[in-house]
DNA sequence: GCCAACGTTGGC
DNA sequence: GCCAACGTTGGC
């Protein structure tokens, strides 16, 4: 199946694309989505290899798109925070034996040589219909047409060859 | 810190 | 099923 390219907001005061980078493996798990729209994206759509823009939200005049993840899950399976009292993440109405919740694995890709501000995603004509340019979009997790993906990644100043090594 | 936009909850 | 109230997101 055709690989698919997603975008997913992450506070860089709370976790960053350099704590990804840090990881064991470069990798780690997404909890904390408690979006019904953005579950149903990883449970019913995300793949293993699918490509994601990773976004830094929250993050004054640093807002913007600064690199790229890999789904490196088969699927989507339970987040376990949900059953954790002490999490803030808790959901007490989540049955332990019908999770409500459900993340997947990131692996760190590739950097962008700069960040593209949320202000130049705004200005690119042809990024006119992504959904993180419009106003009041909140999805944490956000499916990203492929011509999208590649105009971003290009303004981020990644290489056509390096795309391609990537699948794209 | 402000506040507009949005999603969820719960009373009816 | 409607919708007001509430909590959260996230740009600024």
């Amino acid at each position: 199946m055709a690989k698919k390219f997603w975008l997913i907001k992450s506070e860089p005061d709370v976790f960053g694309f350099n704590d990804l980078a840090k990881c064991e493996n470069q990798t780690e798990h997404w909890d904390g989505i408690r979006n019904y729209q953005a579950r149903n994206f990883m449970r019913d759509e995300m793949q293993k290899g699918d490509l994601a823009i990773f976004y830094h939200s929250n993050a004054g005049p640093e807002v913007g798109a600064v690199g790229l993840a890999v789904v490196a899950s088969e699927k989507a399976y339970p987040d376990h925070t949900q059953f954790d009292p002490k999490s803030k993440y808790f959901d007490a109405k989540s049955p332990e034996d019908n999770p409500r919740w459900l993340m997947v694995d990131f692996k760190w890709a590739a950097e962008f040589k700069r960040l593209v501000t949320l202000k130049e995603l705004k200005e690119a004509p042809e990024l006119e219909e992504m959904l993180v340019v419009k106003r009041g979009q909140r999805l944490s997790i956000q499916p990203v047409e492929k011509a999208h993906f590649k105009a971003v990644c290009k303004m981020g100043g990644m290489l056509v060859k390096e795309l391609k090594a990537l699948g794209v």
